[in-house]
RNA sequence: GCACAGGUGGCCGAGCGGUUAAUGGCAGCAGACUGUAAAUCUGCCGCUCCUUGGAGCUACGGAGGUUCGAAUCCUCCCCUGUGCACCA
């Protein structure tokens, strides 16, 4: 499953200008363009393909949208005939990136480093072409190099240079804790251009500090300094802050189409054009003028919303998927009526009734995962926000029809059929 | 090693012997309003059990202690930051 198929069957090395197009779109910055551009024409020239990496710490093996957008672009260079590397940080992982942090990252271990990459490559691969993809393991070379190794590599790094780094200088001018690992962090991610001799490194704009590394230990070790690409960092669901799935603002790639196109609506206005621009092929001029239009009153904004949501879950479900995710969503909040495709769960008996056999409404709620516990369900029902088959529910137990029973249970937003049997 | 400042619920941050499940803020959830938006307003926001009002349990870095009673006082330990020292 592709995300992406803007150019197919596309002959090895466009001109320079094309394949400039389709790169810079969606990039939030680029060191340097000119040198991109040349590093293109000498590719062309000898029929050599770019060497492109991007390092993944095997951490969160649940992938988002906001983890595509860099995903789309590595497919970019690999539409445009360019190796692509997916480098699994698994030693790096031992440290944990200490960007984005202001507290030191708990090291994994190496059966969950193993776990998580295998999980990340599933999901990588549906986005990426995993035949054309070379993956790769930065214990190959970073796990030779030994103390020795390691203290010639850092000898090239001073420590101002390293607390130049904003995550750093931040929390040491905020008096937090910094352990001596994490400054080895940027060390060793460039240590990996070196040993993969990369052209260019893609990541996302908060880890330019450790892509420059990238640069600089190159040039230590007699290489071409990498061209570095960086993707700007796509807001969560709030549109506040950065998607993540810590944050629970994130919209997996593995989530049902329901559950995607959902999410997606309920972002504001405002994010929607991101949106567009970072996970659609829409041109950027095409976008513009979807957003004219809505400035000029042209279209209503739900709608260009709703095309969005679409064409994203289409993305990772397929047409048809979509198509009924966009129905079901328009039943349900629309027209208010109940979903025909509600995810169902099925409940034992004994699990949701008492010794007299009611059916207790607020295990049932607990049990089909709508509240986080009974207190909090005994809440929601006092607050009316609880409706079984469509109707508000006050009380507490009910009696139950006959076995094996159906009942639609909606807590706000969310509703799901209950099994009963 | 010494001194000082800290460690409170998902996060930030009050409280400094009892009316404290613990003020505020953020995040979250629900209701109203809507375009399931956003913004705004309102309510909720540890867990379990009976119930429309209670009962019990767990919680303020850890372990002890003082006290009728401790997040609050004492002792020891662990962790973080800062300064000084060490760097024979």
């Amino acid at each position: 499953m592709v995300v992406t198929i803007l150019i197919s069957d596309m002959p090895e090395f466009l001109p320079v200008d094309e394949q400039m197009d389709l790169l810079e779109k969606g990039a939030a910055e680029i060191i340097r363009v000119s040198d991109l551009r040349e590093r293109l024409e000498e590719s062309r020239k000898t029929g050599r393909p770019l060497r492109v990496k991007a390092g993944f710490d095997p951490t969160a093996p649940d992938l988002h949208l906001g983890h595509t957008v860099l995903m789309r672009k590595l497919r970019h260079f690999q539409q445009l005939g360019h190796t692509v590397i997916f480098l699994v940080g698994d030693f790096t992982s031992l440290i944990g990136d200490p960007t984005g942090r202001n507290v030191t990252r708990k090291p994994l271990t190496r059966e969950q480093i193993d776990k998580n990459a295998e999980t990340y490559k599933q999901q990588v691969f549906r986005i990426l072409d995993a035949e054309k993809t070379e993956v790769r393991y930065n214990s190959e070379w970073l796990g030779k190099l030994g103390y020795e190794g390691t203290i010639r590599l850092t000898a090239h790094f001073t420590v101002s240079q390293m607390l130049e780094r904003d995550e750093f200088s931040k929390r040491f001018q905020a008096e937090q804790p910094i352990s001596l690992h994490e400054l080895l962090y940027p060390v060793m991610q460039g240590y990996d251009s070196v040993a993969l001799e990369c052209d260019v490194e893609l990541g996302g704009t908060d880890q330019k500090f450790n892509l420059l590394c990238g640069r600089e230990l190159q040039r230590h070790y007699g290489q071409k300094p990498q061209i570095v690409l960086m993707t700007p960092i796509l807001e969560g669901l709030d549109g506040v802050q950065k998607m993540s799935k810590s944050l629970g603002n994130a919209i997996g790639i593995n989530e049902p189409p329901g559950e995607m196109y959902g999410k997606l609506m309920s972002i504001n206005d405002e994010l929607m054009w991101k949106y567009w621009v970072f996970l659609t092929d829409l041109r950027l001029s095409e976008v513009e003028s979807l957003k004219a239009d809505v400035l000029a009153g042209k279209s209503h904004p739900m709608e260009v919303k709703k095309r969005l949501a679409r064409i994203i879950t289409a993305g990772f479900h397929g047409e048809a998927a979509a198509e009924s995710a966009e129905e079901n969503w328009v039943r349900m909040f629309q027209q208010k009526e109940t979903a025909e495709n509600l995810e169902e769960v099925a409940v034992s008996f004994a699990e949701v009734t008492d010794s007299l056999g009611y059916l207790m409404v607020p295990k049932l709620l607990v049990r089909g995962g709508l509240a986080a516990s009974g207190t909090e369900a005994n809440r929601k029902i006092a607050e009316k926000a609880v409706k079984l088959d469509g109707d508000v529910f006050g009380g507490l137990r009910i009696k139950l029809p006959a076995l094996p029973a159906r009942i639609v249970v909606r807590l706000g937003k969310r509703a799901k059929v209950a099994v009963i049997s």
